[in-house]
DNA sequence: TTATTCTAATTGTAAGACAATTAAATGTTT
DNA sequence: AAACATTTAATTGTCTTACAATTAGAATAA
């Protein structure tokens, strides 16, 4: 028997045709990998055009829902929503959100530090050695003189990568990939002294010997110095900015 | 001077110019409000038809990024994304990551609890008389006799985001929303007993009296404590489903 | 059998037309 | 002059038709 989808009866065509869509394949109705019927075939069930049609895959097609191949044999297949997808998505959404909503450095970096505090436990519990390794890595990295700060953040965005893929937990990976990531502009925004770098990498180090130790106390406690740090410092540079322009 | 909108030169056009405007919204050329260019005058900036343009357009307002609005004053506008629409968002994505890659319900839970515990401590220092009095009303409802199992699940829901909202950071609800929200399909699946509805009142009772007294601790033991519990009544769920069908 | 060509199906793109909607300009009446 | 009604222009929403690009499989030839 050919599926029917239940449509809404208002609003924007392309639109309801899309909701149609999604709710068959978020109710578990189109499976993975599943091909929907080609365009053609969806603008006679719905009773619209072909490019109505297309406007509504092509939203599905932005949340990665589906994907689309050309060809004989080609049409809009229910995509099987990868982490990795998923996690980019996930950090686009938050990076808008935290530029648009004037969301100030500390609430945002009170946040990324709770959530990573909540890894720590597992972390330490489960972290393998090539957690640890990046984890030395980056902190190796971080102590070369000659980085620009763009590449300290991006490193230190790997650091507390290392940390959170240790609890062995993908559902925690992902739903941390927003915060950590997300931060990272906002961090760019701070000039990092050569000091402040210093210090930084002593509580990175501090961390990683947790880790290593599976010290779940001492690692959460080296976590929490160094969000207030990072906090403190933000201050700073906003003062010194304030300072600098009256 | 008219903006120009950089794009890469490989992949679908609709693919292209979506990323193209993307980009500038996200680097912040175009900002909050800002129409866009008509549907013609995109067209013709770009040099591709006007349907393309609005598969763009499309794409861009599945992710919330832009909204249309009809009429002589009409066009695109730059969305202010929401916290809101972010929510929702991220609820969508959750549920399909977990129901599509078979994540098991120990690893969901685990990550769950994980998250919670981080705002634990934030929302026991701040918590208002608003969050006490909701999670006092839904632990109230759990109590009713005739609850069926999903609005059993969706009280649980509403105690643990006045838990997550306690924090008072809306970018912690934020992050927490999908992890929180999406768990329930798979604790749907579950068959709550009257005795265990009890002891996960009796959970969040302690949770809630913790919360009150301010006491950090205490709330994460009993969180701890609901968290594994949860697990084990999972696993006998599974297990009595293998004794019946075997 | 293997390689090549053809064919049909499907998506990607284009062009033009009309409908629906909306705000502003214009006209009309009091 | 002010209030109300009408027209107008701009813009998105949708439809129709057509063609290009891609791809798997079938048909064909070596």
């Amino acid at each position: 028997m050919t599926q029917t989808y239940p449509m809404t009866t208002e609003g924007e065509l392309s639109l309801r045709i899309a909701s149609a869509l999604r709710d068959a394949i978020v109710e578990g109705r189109l499976i993975v990998d599943q091909r929907l019927p080609s365009e053609q075939e969806l603008a006679e069930q719905f009773g619209v055009s072909r490019p109505t049609v297309r406007e509504a895959l092509k939203r599905l097609a932005a949340q990665n829902l589906i994907r689309t191949q050309r060809g004989a044999t080609g049409g809009a297949f229910v995509n099987r929503l990868s982490f990795h997808e998923a996690y980019s998505q996930q950090i686009t959404t938050s990076t808008l959100l935290l530029s648009m909503n004037q969301v100030d450095f500390e609430t945002a970096c009170e946040a990324r530090y709770a959530l990573e505090r909540a890894c720590v436990p597992l972390s330490a519990q489960r972290r393998t050695a090539d957690h640890l390794a990046t984890m030395r890595a980056e902190i190796h990295r971080q102590n070369q003189p000659g980085l620009s700060d763009e590449s300290f953040c991006a490193s230190d965005v790997a650091f507390h990568r290392a940390l959170v893929d240790g609890a062995g937990n993908p559902v925690l990976s992902y739903q941390l990939a927003g915060a950590v990531e997300a931060m990272q502009p906002l961090m760019n925004m701070i000039t990092f002294s050569a000091r402040s770098r210093e210090r930084i990498v002593g509580f990175h180090t501090a961390i990683a010997d947790a880790i290593e130790a599976q010290n779940s106390a001492l690692a959460e406690t080296a976590l929490a110095a160094l969000c207030s740090y990072t906090i403190d410092l933000a201050n700073n540079v906003r003062a010194q900015r304030q300072t600098r322009t009256t």
